[in-house]
DNA sequence: CTCGTATGAATGAACG
DNA sequence: CGTTCATTCATACGAG
């Protein structure tokens, strides 16, 4: 009913996201963000206020509570003695690295925290190089955004965390950055966001 | 609207922090303690144990997270966007005895990373004697710290882990180490109070 | 209104 | 130490 987007009720207690700052954030969480950086997260923010009010805090609070509750709630599992699927295992199962699917699978978790040791924290990084003219992007979002579609290409999907970006030649391992996706640099796949000016 | 100090959940997986522990931890960590020795957090645990069970790991970890959170602080506003936070939920949020935050009266201008270096720790003056009395005097706090706010002059040094504060009477000049704060050894000024108003 | 669910917010506990 | 994980509390919203 506002201006901004489709938010019902305009409760300054706690951020309601709209549905565009909605799916700025599942974009790229999907694309393989799963923790900014601070930098990130400002200029993340910086350009989600385009769409309503949002602090920075909020897009670090975001970034955390969906990815704890996608591992949670993917994992209820204890061991797979007696499911013979064990495919809920992949708490990320995002941008791994080609076709490998042995993540986690070949070691069973008996700790949480100890699982996370093992964790391939690492396949994920996203290379982000502090640009100046990225930077000064985000400093300035373009009103325009507002109007213009958002990810055209691919239709977010929630719930779908099973996407495969990095894919084919050899080890050759893509890493998606977020300015990949939303600066639309060098995007890996389709995943381009032509808005932002660039 | 049962449980009244400290925790709503009686669930003991986690220490959960009273509010009178809060406040006593919160106290010391504006009057400067960072980071404290291990005889100094057993002490402090020694002494929050009067309020309730913990251990003196939780204060490690209590005073680890603040300081950490006082320097990340993703309290990073933009522009005029006032309502940083307004009330600070206690967890329990009863109305046992609410005081008045005497909070900081000054926002600190955020600057961006050296928000923390600006960290108007107000004094906390409040000296015991030793083990015994100090739980008696730390159960009843008598509240007249009101007043003495903010002191015209104040250094903090970081290193030297002491709290140098001059009175703007010039009477004393004195600096605080947290032996002084916590053990309460030879209280300079006579204002002892003991705040932490409850 | 109450209850259940989704999720924002907070923080204790650790890891690297 | 900075960063991340895990758990919990609080709140918004829809169903009944």
């Amino acid at each position: 009913m506002e201006a901004l987007s489709g938010r019902v009720g305009v409760k300054c207690g706690r951020w309601n996201p709209t549905v565009e700052q909605v799916k700025v954030l599942t974009e790229l969480f999907r694309a393989g963000l799963r923790t900014p950086s601070t930098e990130q997260i400002q200029r993340i923010s910086t350009h989600l206020s385009a769409f309503g009010k949002v602090e920075s805090k909020n897009v670090f609070y975001w970034f955390q509570n969906h990815k704890a509750r996608e591992r949670h709630h993917h994992k209820k599992r204890r061991r797979g003695d007696s499911s013979p699927d064990s495919g809920s295992n992949d708490d990320d199962g995002r941008a791994a690295t080609r076709e490998t699917d042995v993540d986690l699978v070949l070691q069973p978790p008996e700790s949480k925290r100890e699982a996370r040791s093992f964790n391939h924290h690492r396949l994920m990084t996203c290379y982000m190089r502090d640009a100046v003219e990225t930077d000064a992007m985000w400093e300035r979002p373009t009103r325009e955004v507002e109007t213009l579609e958002l990810f055209p290409l691919k239709s977010y999907d929630l719930e779908t965390d099973k996407v495969r970006y990095v894919r084919g030649g050899g080890e050759h391992c893509r890493e998606i950055s977020f300015f990949d996706v939303v600066a639309g640099r060098d995007p890996p796949l389709e995943l381009r966001l032509c808005s932002f000016g660039l």
